[in-house]
DNA sequence: GTCATTTATCATGC
DNA sequence: GCATGATAAATGAC
């Protein structure tokens, strides 16, 4: 569908709960969602298909290999093991009687 | 016959087709008539889902993608909203 | 951890 | 060309 070569990962800022001003407002400006490339995608996929439930050490080599940071991997794969369940919830639908085309 | 079908549903996911009428004009009613709490509970989305014909899923993309839409431009909706208004108006007259 | 949700993006309808 | 439904990152409640 599309190769997202270098487009979030290039550098950026690290990780999302950085910089920390003890005084003034910080709004903490929601970090904007930014598709991950093919490479990512695959190896998360990958990974995902060992083990739903990945490991905090695996966790940090993957981050680093893909160039995305703990929190980002840890939430792929709970929003990956959701999209597993709605896809089980969906089968078991479509394949019983309930046609609603 | 049946790797045709599992593919079909595979790829059908994201094959969009547009609900009903009468499904948005339910939806619609539902959602300008909780305008100040358009999020209904589960027991709400399951009845909507039964008298719009689709997905307790569907029910909640469709709230999703409304809330959001008329947060970020209700000058847009401004109309549909007075629709719905007068609407449900009429249908609480009676 | 799950899970409803927000937000941007994607893919299609028309 | 946008409207619309579905999906992909990201947050927060619990």
């Amino acid at each position: 569908e599309h190769t997202h070569s270098g487009s979030c990962t290039s550098s950026a800022t690290k990780d999302g709960s950085a910089s920390k001003n003890s005084h003034s407002s910080t709004p903490r400006t929601r970090k904007k969602r930014c598709p991950y490339s093919k490479f990512q995608i695959r190896e998360l996929e990958r990974e995902f298909f060992f083990n739903v439930y990945i490991n905090k050490e695996k966790r940090l080599q993957l981050s680093r290999m893909l160039n995305l940071t703990d929190r980002q991997v840890k939430i792929w794969f709970q929003n990956r093991r959701m999209k597993e369940k709605k896809l089980s919830r969906d089968r078991l639908q479509y394949f019983s009687g309930n046609p609603l085309l | 016959a049946v790797m045709i079908l599992r593919s079909r549903f595979l790829d059908a996911r994201r094959k969009r087709r547009n609900f009903s009428k009468q499904a948005t004009e339910i939806l619609n009613e539902y959602f300008y008539s909780h305008l100040s709490n358009p999020y209904p509970s589960e027991e709400a989305k399951e009845e909507l889902a039964k008298k719009c014909s689709i997905t307790v899923s569907q029910v909640s993309n469709w709230f999703g993608n409304k809330r959001i839409r008329y947060k970020k431009n209700i000058g847009k909706f401004q109309e549909e909203a007075n629709l719905y208004a007068a609407k449900t108006a009429v249908t609480a007259a009676h």
